[in-house]
DNA sequence: CTTGATATGTTATCCTGTAACTCACTACAA
DNA sequence: TTGTAGTGAGTTACAGGATAACATATCAAG
């Protein structure tokens, strides 16, 4: 598993492939990419990082884009909706989506000191709740896994104190 | 795996048992079960159910325990802290917890339509998630696994329509 | 008596999220 | 052309969630 762990890594391709497979997604379900959508997901791909909703708002504000919480929150909405962004639950805050083509229910792994995010694949975990989840009768339909503790800059660095 | 499931239980012996457990377990930490803290836990073990901070701040208020957020949200984070209460991230709620004895990163089931939540021990899941972390060099400190989606019943009754 | 630890009280503020209503635009049919 | 249905966006107003910062109280240990 190396896809999008801890590494360094290039930007600005992240950007320009997250709006493309976001375009071929949209055209492909034949739903709206619309202007405020579409800047959404731009400058989530452009902070990589999870921000707020009304951090989202700021910069829509600042370009004239909408002004009210109700306009960032239904790009939002569309965006999660389309597995083009995620909501992290235990943030309440939302992440462009590093893998928009997959069709995925990923795992996260939060640094608590630096706050950096990992998306990774880890459809095992998902399966091991449905499972568990089948044997009381439980009926599935979204799965959220959360992992908080330390990255391995940060841990290391923790560790040389 | 049938603890805590969705079946029917004795309501009031969850309560005494839970309050019993909690008396034990700060008694041999040496941490204070003190009157506002004993309460909140009896409060959430009364509902039953998820109940946000400014819920259980009412039932406090009402009864002269103190009226302003912080008092809830320190005994909350107290409860947690002692894996008395959980809190479900995903409603930004707390619960009582259910098994307070034994030591666990539980998995929620969280029905989408009668917002009930089970509680179940799957070990499993969490083991998996800390193991795919470890690939990548991350120090796992907490998972957080909730999954949301129909209760055996509410399923039923949609299937029935 | 005083010092430190722990718990509580209070104010003020900030962040997160949504209901409800309005308007603009497009497509499509009468 | 006019009507109407659907979708996306704009706005107001508010509900709900969370915490920083400072003040107070209590109690046990030195």
């Amino acid at each position: 598993m190396d896809i999008k762990s801890f590494e360094a890594h290039d930007h600005k391709h992240c950007i320009k492939s997250g709006l493309k497979a976001a375009e071929d997604i949209c055209a492909e379900r034949k739903a709206q990419l619309t202007p405020v959508r579409r800047r959404v997901l731009e400058i989530l791909l452009e902070g990589h990082r999870a921000m707020g909703a009304y951090e989202v708002l700021d910069h829509l504000r600042a370009e004239g884009l909408g002004s009210q919480p109700p306009v960032a929150y239904r790009a939002l909405d569309f965006l999660a909706a389309n597995g083009l962004v995620h909501r992290i639950e235990r943030l309440n805050a939302f992440i462009a989506c590093s893998t928009p083509d997959v069709d995925h229910a990923p795992t996260f792994l939060i640094c608590r000191e630096c706050s950096t995010i990992a998306e990774t694949p880890a459809p095992r975990a998902g399966r091991v709740v449905r499972n568990a989840a089948q044997e009381v009768g439980f009926h599935v339909e979204k799965v959220v896994i959360e992992a908080e503790g330390l990255c391995p800059a940060c841990h290391e660095s923790e560790a040389a104190e």
